[in-house]
DNA sequence: TATCAGGTAGACCGATCTGTCCACTAATAT
DNA sequence: ATATTAGTGGACAGATCGGTCTACCTGATA
């Protein structure tokens, strides 16, 4: 990928998430950028298409620093307990390849683009089954029956969706640390 | 409030949650209302008005529909659990005074109006209190420390949070199913 | 009967939106 | 030496944005 085109991507990432997708135009993006405007229609043939670039950008710098943070531990149930520990940290700012918080860059976009079938709406997903993947391999590695595996993997996914939303719209920074217990009573039951 | 102000509030609120807020512009907003430009703007002196009118109109219909709904368990703790075969049924529209399931409003607009100081943001922040509140009002009844019923009450709303955006985002509408068993874990604990 | 609030349709304002296009430059690969 | 690719700045197009305004209609109230 070109230096500019990853400059582009990386600028118009920050913007969204700063002010949300249809508040931002191409023209900011390219004025932040300092790119030519063609230059950015050179690189994507619509907005549509570098939202969706954004989005692949978030996904991968998102499960790059999770994979990495959960290799910290050494046992799979310290793992799921640690995705909380790593949540706090990111709804708190310290994480400085994340940036600044402003809730799931997946969920917002969702809620803009709520058509089912629409590209961005599919990356979103996309996204969050990314994740759940993850949750589910130390999942599995202490729970013999599938469905329970899956079960269990669903609620601990359930949970972390709802420390991030609570943490954007509460502004409840704590949020997951108030679930480390219910996650170990989780984990103690399974 | 004027039949016409109704109507627009009706109409706007239900375009908003369909397409997401910036997406829609007055002009469909009056279009769709069957109303004048100048009438729109005799009721509401600017968007921005118009959006917290819609708030505040969603925020009395699911206050309104959720108080009643856990008016019909006698035990407290049932209340609790009620809570999530509401939102069930809610997720799997349900609920007709709801209407269609496209997330939680508040969660949306949250995402699109970030800033903590803006007057939409504030509302949601008022909507969720509101909630929270309410789902407090059931925890005290069997939780005699404030403390401890002011966190369980806080973990409740958090898997609430959890199973609503996870029901939008992954398009998972038994997703408050899947929390009923982590919910009544919960109530053995306190 | 006079007044006034609430309503109609729609022209109009300046700004912004996505996207196209032009003329030109610089570097690189064949 | 020539062709291609990536880049520049910015004019431009057509649509839509939020919001203002004029001119007119209707029905209730003082």
């Amino acid at each position: 990928m070109s230096d500019k085109k990853i400059t582009i991507t990386r600028t118009a990432l920050q913007l969204f998430i700063n002010k949300g997708i249809h508040a931002v135009g191409i023209n900011e993006v390219i004025k932040q950028s300092k790119v030519a405007k063609k230059t950015l229609y050179h690189h994507f043939p619509s907005k549509e298409v570098l939202i969706i670039s954004t989005l692949q950008y978030r996904d991968q710098l998102f499960m790059q620093w999770l994979e990495q943070r959960l290799l910290t531990v050494d046992a799979p149930k310290l793992a799921i307990i640690e995705i909380f520990y790593a949540l706090d940290d990111w709804f708190n700012s310290r994480v400085t390849t994340l940036g600044n918080f402003h809730g799931c860059f997946f969920i917002n976009a969702c809620a803009e683009y709520q058509d089912p079938d629409c590209a961005i709406n599919r990356c979103c997903k996309t996204h969050k089954s990314n994740v759940q993947d993850l949750v589910e391999k130390y999942v599995s590695q202490f729970t013999a029956n599938a469905d329970s595996a899956a079960l269990l993997t669903k609620q601990i996914c359930i949970l972390k969706e709802g420390a991030i939303t609570t943490a954007l719209v509460q502004q409840d920074l704590q949020a997951a640390l108030k679930l480390i217990e219910v996650v170990k009573l989780l984990l103690r039951g399974g």
